[in-house]
DNA sequence: AGCACGCCGACT
DNA sequence: GTCGGCGTGCTC
């Protein structure tokens, strides 16, 4: 095989294509796809994935391959297979697509290097800059600009004196220790030994110490051990007797922490009958989608771990996803308890390097379970047995950035590689899930009971409308107060939620809790400040903010939204004597910082844990008994179609987290509009009955899971060129798909400028259109140049869940 | 992305 | 007449 095929680390469209080079002899036979390589691209280096080997090339002048990175591939055929289908289905870069899928401590870190040209010698160089460059020293371009001699350098590049190399690195790299171990047999140690003159004790120490010891030992223990400096060890090192090696080693997070172990639960009869068909699909090596639909507290975690256990008995591998915000302590140990050293944990708490000393332990088959948020999903496994995506509802799971993938999706198509089942796990799935279950597209599995049989907790609906009337103006109803001050004085804790998302947006009326929302779309018109209108993101409609409320004419009717700050001063005036963590972007940005605030709250440092969505996942604390949500009404005005599904999610999630030990759990949830059924719903626990009716509203107003979606956004420094090319890619779309399709917009972004860039968004709604990726594309391809030329850019995403 | 090639204005 | 502006197009 004399070539290879590269996909090159450019992230344009021109370049998004293989390009040949040839294999050097002595990498014939060796260089396979799925390997890392520099290549000579142009005037410079780049690193590629070789994604081919092949006899013959069409191209006539192809260049060699420079450095082959790896001695195996990083990625596996499966791999490269799912980055082709990763490009095509979220209209991608390859190489987008191929990073995405390993660790960012694989990417190429590319640095320029000034250097004396090979032919010169340093004293051919201007006096001042010599000391620069002797000894073959090379210097970073970029510090080099700032260098005073700058003006020197300049001229001496010029000149042929000094030239300019590209160079490839690694961004992280293994991490090694010093170990030394004895090369010299047993009885030339003990010779060499006696012979050494009586002062000469430390290195007695040490050789003694190897002739008692036959493993090799790391360097810094060895000098513990024996009470020596390094020097010591040198000599015996010169004197041949040891030997000093580097060996890899790998950077361990979880080094100082114990894990208990753990051994499996007896099943529930409910929970027994939901293990049994997931059971069979692992027996008959079959890919099946599982819909695991149960109720908080019902013992999904348990179910995962026993399906995990037959498929490591069965000697195969298990991924499990969670979200980013509930990968806490708590998780971790709880699949660390069960298996021990078989668990890899992935997650943004992690650094590069211990990032990417997690995936080389999957890609050497050490561990056997990785345990991570979205983009474990990737995890080379050759031989995947079950995949598990826990809180399966959580948007997280999508990916905002290019590659644009759901992990749902990605799992399934892995699933069906390995012939194995996706199980989907949720105590409120999203509505696509729930309706694919129901059409026996996946395996509906269904948990109704907490496991101990203990109760849901109550849920009470506070009217804070009542409260206003009441002449309560603070943004603790009077039962959430009482309840709070009752929760300090009995030295229990609460939680109390907050949602920030939706701040300052939509218009309410303080006195009836009329929300002003779109005649057209059935969605919340969102309030600009900056030309006192009201607008709907989705059709473009707009009115001006109303003076009164349009339904009690009330002058109360303002734009709403608070944040976890103001919340914390308001506790301080109204319960001084409540100790409150504040957990939100602001407090969590640290790394560890999240679990540290929820250790601390755990050892009961505070009363009050105060916090946005971050905090609703995956609490468990013993003495929470009081879980209070400010305002449930914040999410739901987004102007986002899944704005109901999202409050009924959260509020059903956040009731989960009280009363989950032996203290009955209650929840107070403060709203302006009780009689809203994702709030009623959620305060009786009815996911199905949700179900029916926001499925009947997704039918009226065309939305997923009857109809598919495609949001486009256009941005632009300039309002005209932003504005004037999304009408231009609307018109297009318009003429390629059928009439069957609808072409909304353009209307300007929820957030109509970011960075000085105005943002306008089409969105499409289909059923089926045969045409749409080709049209999409070639949308792509159209505006190629601009997109790299000017400041445009142009973002697809499929099937969004972000409409912003 | 970076670099070369190429075609029009202000300069020794 | 040339230096240099950055529009255009290519990189195996």
């Amino acid at each position: 095989m004399r070539y290879a095929s590269v996909i090159v680390d450019l992230k344009v469209s021109q370049t998004d294509r293989s390009f040949d080079y040839e294999i050097p002899h002595e990498w014939r036979g060796i260089i396979k796809p799925g390997m890392r390589v520099v290549v000579p691209f142009g005037s410079r280096k780049l690193q590629g994935f070789v994604v081919e080997v092949k006899d013959e090339s069409a191209v006539k002048k192809v260049k060699a391959i420079d450095e082959l990175l790896d001695p195996t591939p990083v990625l596996n055929e499966e791999l490269l297979k799912l980055g082709e289908w990763l490009t095509e289905s979220t209209l991608c870069f390859k190489i987008t697509a191929f990073q995405a899928m390993l660790p960012s401590a694989l990417k190429a870190n590319y640095q320029k290097e000034l250097l004396i040209h090979k032919d010169r010698s340093y004293e051919h160089l201007h006096p001042d800059i010599q000391t620069l460059f002797q000894k073959n020293k090379k210097l970073d371009l970029n510090k080099a600009c700032k260098s005073p001699y700058f003006h020197v350098i300049q001229k001496e590049i010029e000149a042929g004196n000094l030239e300019v190399q590209y160079v490839v690195k690694q961004k992280t790299n293994k991490r090694t220790i010093k170990q030394i171990k004895a090369i010299a047999s047993k009885k030339e140690l003990q010779a060499f030994l006696s012979k050494l003159p009586k002062q000469a004790n430390k290195q007695k120490r040490i050789l003694q110490f190897f002739i008692e010891n036959d493993d090799p030992i790391p360097l810094k223990k060895l000098l513990e051990e024996v009470q020596c400096t390094v020097s010591s060890v040198k000599t015996l090192i010169d004197k041949k007797m040891l030997l000093e090696e580097e060996v890899e080693v790998y950077r361990d997070p979880y080094e100082k922490e114990h894990f208990e172990k753990t051994n499996p639960l007896p099943l529930t009869n409910e929970q027994t009958k939901a293990i049994q068909p997931i059971l069979a699909s692992l027996e008959k090596e079959q890919h099946d989608v599982f819909l695991m639909y149960g109720v908080t507290g019902s013992g999904k975690t348990e179910i995962y771990l026993q399906a995990i256990e037959e498929v490591l008995k069965k000697g195969k591998e298990a991924i499990v996803l969670v979200p980013e915000i509930s990968l806490t302590p708590q998780m971790v140990q709880r699949f660390k308890g069960r298996f021990g050293s078989k668990v890899a944990v992935l997650h943004s708490g992690l650094s590069t390097g211990e990032k990417y000393d997690e995936w080389r332990k999957i890609d050497r088959g050490e561990v056997k379970l990785v345990v991570g948020a979205r983009s474990a999903i990737f995890a080379p496994f050759q031989n995947i047995g079950i995949i598990i995506i826990d809180e399966e509802h959580e948007t997280s799971y999508k990916q905002e950035e290019n590659p644009r993938y759901h992990a749902r999706e990605v799992a399934i198509y892995r699933g069906k590689y390995h012939s194995c089942p996706v199980v989907l796990g949720s105590a409120t799935p999203t509505l696509e899930s729930y309706a694919r279950a129901q059409k026996g597209v996946y395996n509906l599995l269904t948990l109704t009971e907490r496991v101990n049989k203990r109760p849901l907790p109550t849920v009470e609906i506070v009217d804070m409308r009542e409260e206003l009337r009441k002449g309560n103006r603070t943004m603790f109803s009077e039962s959430l107060y009482t309840k709070l001050k009752n929760r300090l004085e009995n030295g229990e804790q609460a939680v109390l939620f907050l949602n920030k998302r939706g701040y300052s947006s939509f218009v309410m009326c303080r006195d009836c809790g009329f929300v002003i929302s779109c005649p057209h779309c059935d969605i919340s018109l969102t309030y600009h400040r900056f030309d006192e209108k009201l607008k709907c993101h989705y059709c473009g409609y707009e009115e001006m903010m109303p003076p009164h409320c349009p339904d009690c004419k009330s002058k109360y009717i303002r734009f709403f939204g608070t944040g976890t700050q103001r919340v914390e001063e308001e506790i301080a005036k109204v319960l001084p004597e409540a100790r409150v963590i504040r957990m939100d972007n602001d407090t969590t940005s640290r790394k560890g910082a999240h679990e540290k605030l929820l250790k601390s709250f755990g050892r009961k440092e505070a009363d009050i844990l105060l916090g946005t969505q971050m905090i609703a996942k995956g609490l468990d604390f013993q003495d929470v008994t009081l879980v209070g949500v400010l305002t449930a009404d914040t999410m739901l005005h987004l102007p986002d179609f899944r704005a109901s599904e999202k409050t009924f999610q959260l509020l059903t999630q956040v009731s989960g987290r009280a009363g989950r030990h032996t203290l009955p759990g209650e929840v107070v949830i403060q709203t302006y509009v009780p009689e809203h059924y994702s709030i009623q719903l959620a305060q009786r626990h009815d996911y199905a009955l949700f179900f029916q009716k926001e499925m009947y509203i997704r039918k009226l107003h065309h939305y997923p899971p009857y109809y598919y979606l495609v949001l486009i956004t256009v941005s632009h420094q300039e309002v005209t060129k932003a504005l004037s090319t999304a009408e231009h890619i609307s018109l297009f779309m318009k003429k390629r798909l059928s009439d069957k399709a609808q072409i909304l917009g353009p209307v300007s972004s929820p957030i109509p400028r970011i960075n000085d860039r105005y943002r306008y968004q089409c969105m499409i709604k289909y059923k089926r259109e045969s045409s749409l990726y080709e049209s999409l594309k070639a949308i792509l391809k159209h505006y190629q140049q601009e997109m790299n030329q000017t400041d445009l850019t142009i973002s697809i995403d499929l099937n969004p869940l972000m409409l912003m």
